[in-house]
DNA sequence: CCGTCATTTGAACATGTATTCATATGTATA
DNA sequence: TATACATATGAATACATGTTCAAATGACGG
């Protein structure tokens, strides 16, 4: 059985103390990384990485994102609700129909990094 | 009802056709794309995230890192298992101990500007 | 106004996934 | 070999999330 002195979350002891609390002492807050994470999950959805890569080339409407990728609007729609709360991409209303581009040009900039590496392979 | 002659996956008619069909044509495919997901879903979890932070800053073990994350072996262990199976994070073994550490210079510059873009956010 | 169409929304369903717990593996040391 | 310990793994659980379907909203033209 385990003595009872370290019943925490890590029971172990082989702890590199000096190299532990360093890094703890530089790591970025909790809620700050947490955000990070949340950033990436968008970029993390096959569907949503095509949204954003046909935006790349131009603003679309709803439906024209929806034949560009042969998906249902509802579906195009409801992913675009999710990059439009992570302010990612920004629409346009015209007429009945409404155009969303990218919001930023740093988000191009991410998604290409992550197109670059995945291509080095 | 509708007409039969459309009842695809789009049913709408509201296309700007050259815009679209240009989308079409630029796209890259769909699997390098999918492949581009799947890179940002590796990101897109608070503890990974943690985890890169950590070892951006130096090699660690399991056990320095559940410590640093105030997280079990055992959670700290499953998450390693999918950095490693997304070829992110390389280790080496010593004795007991296995060391992880990141396994591309591109990997912590991808993190650093999801972090730069959270920041200035 | 009424009907059509583009878009949005909500609920339901199926699927994926992160942590926990228990257990297994493997390595050093007594 | 037996014990202790670092790590890995599998099953189970709980929770998040993407798509579909049905329906609502909102804008235009007749």
């Amino acid at each position: 059985m385990t003595d009872n002195s370290d019943h925490d979350i890590c029971e172990t002891r082989c702890v590199h103390e000096s190299v532990v609390n360093d890094v703890r002492e530089r790591m970025y807050p909790n809620g700050l990384l947490l955000d990070v994470a949340e950033l990436f999950k968008v970029f993390s959805d096959h569907t949503r990485v095509r949204i954003l890569h046909a935006l790349s080339f131009s603003e679309l409407c709803v439906c024209d994102l929806a034949i560009a990728l042969d998906m249902t609007s509802s579906a195009v729609s409801h992913q675009l609700r999710v990059l439009r709360s992570a302010k990612i991409v920004k629409f346009r209303k015209e007429g009945k129909n409404v155009f969303y581009s990218l919001d930023d040009r740093h988000i191009s900039s991410l998604m290409q990094a992550g197109i670059e590496h995945v291509q080095e392979g």
